[in-house]
DNA sequence: CTCCTAGGTGTACGCCGTACACTCACGGTA
DNA sequence: TACCGTGAGTGTACGGCGTACACCTAGGAG
């Protein structure tokens, strides 16, 4: 019986196998290439076999989740709350850089997953560890929002969007617009030209993404630092 | 000659009822509801008729954006920048109410429209005339993200997000897991316990959205204006 | 040896966006 | 009046999507 190599038929689906190969996909392809027949034929495998594994796309959106949610490193016990926070976050922002389709997946999806929540719990049991009322705690999670997973939800810089990691952007990563359009957003011109030059230890021209992130989040630790030192209660709500 | 009803056709289709039924269409039926097919079907015309109109699905998306964008109240020159700021940010947020499909719609877009653009440079145009440098405006744009156009960026209360405009929450909004998920968070269940309580003025039992949003807000606006009266520079990149 | 079962297959359906060729009422010109 | 170009709306068709459902089949349990 030659057909050897058809009855040998490549290491048997899992649903673990299914979700690193989905998150391998997204990762190179991009999350709008993750189809469940693109990911049945990486997988040397006919469409409908992945639903033994996963119950429907929705399901495999959750799971890859899990999955990069699970790459975060863990929480470290004791010390400083506000190093304890900082650090774990830049190292949620890490593995976002390494999956780039994952902030959209996450926000598209209308419910938490159980690696979100158990992420989100640990992050408020920092908190309360350092001392934070429940209340404080609670609004403060609010504040800092999706950025405690690491997001950068930019919406304000265009250029870095379009880099997918394939071509080493063909575009000059903009930062100067056609002249047209410079006059009509005067402010946001002066911005880019300003951040064009002043490139000290930048790579590209255009922002110093780290910078601003750091930036965005030192903001908020110093600004909750203060407010917890100053002993803030629910009576504060103000104005 | 009787056929005068069909010839008749109700008012020509233009952009503009385009752009509008497609707004009234993802307000009502959610933005997943949003095909061509539904749309034409929504004007009484066949969906190829909608491409003499829009050149693709993709630019319906940012015409529909700078729609809803132009609903913002325009900046309203002279006076505290602070004050501004926060009136202008809390003016996007009502119309994101109006439109919840819109940060969705926003965030998976690749590149800003014109209408975004004007709104952010019309914003950074406060800061500057609030004394703000060029990079201090630049990176407190950053820092605001797509707060500043309303956005709440919640991530973590995963009960607001199910509630389409048609059924009044057929669910109670949450707030109460079942015990084994309490058990396995928490600390997340703490908060959602804690918040169901003090409900002081808040309709249902969660969060007050409104007020989590201003918190977030305030905190980042104090943490801005300490920076800007401090005379912040980009030399203090410290850390 | 038989039967059950779990994992992989094949076909088919109803959506989607949209390319392309068409009809046909209209306004301008000769 | 006759023509004709133009542009809005039509009809058909294609390829891709998620996935329901019936089927096959290899391997283990009795």
């Amino acid at each position: 019986m030659p057909e050897q190599a058809e009855t040998l038929r490549r290491t048997p689906l899992s649903r673990d196998r299914v979700l690193r190969a989905a998150v391998a996909l997204a990762d190179e392809a991009g999350i709008e290439s993750l189809s469940m027949r693109n990911l049945a034929q990486d997988l040397g495998v006919v469409p409908m076999a992945l639903y033994k594994h996963v119950a429907n796309k929705d399901e495999l959106l959750a799971g890859m989740i899990d999955v990069v949610v699970g790459e975060i490193d863990p929480a470290v016990a004791g010390g400083d709350w506000k190093q304890a926070v900082r650090r774990r976050i830049l190292s949620a922002r890490e593995m976002l850089l390494r999956h780039p389709w994952a902030p959209l997946a996450i926000e598209s999806r209308n419910t938490a997953t159980p690696a979100i929540l158990a992420y989100l719990d640990s992050m408020i049991g920092t908190f309360r560890a350092g001392g934070f009322s429940v209340d404080l705690a609670h609004h403060v999670m609010h504040a800092m929002g999706s950025r405690i997973l690491g997001f950068s939800q930019e919406l304000f810089d265009a250029s870095r969007r379009a880099g997918r990691s394939g071509t080493p952007d063909p575009e000059p990563p903009a930062a100067d617009f056609p002249p047209e359009v410079a006059a009509a957003f005067p402010h946001v011109a002066e911005i880019a030209r300003a951040a064009s030059h002043d490139d000290e230890s930048v790579v590209g021209p255009g922002c110093d993404d780290q910078f601003e992130f750091e930036f965005a989040l030192d903001l908020l630790l110093d600004g909750i630092e203060r407010l917890q030192r100053q002993g803030w209660t629910s009576s504060h709500r103000s104005r």
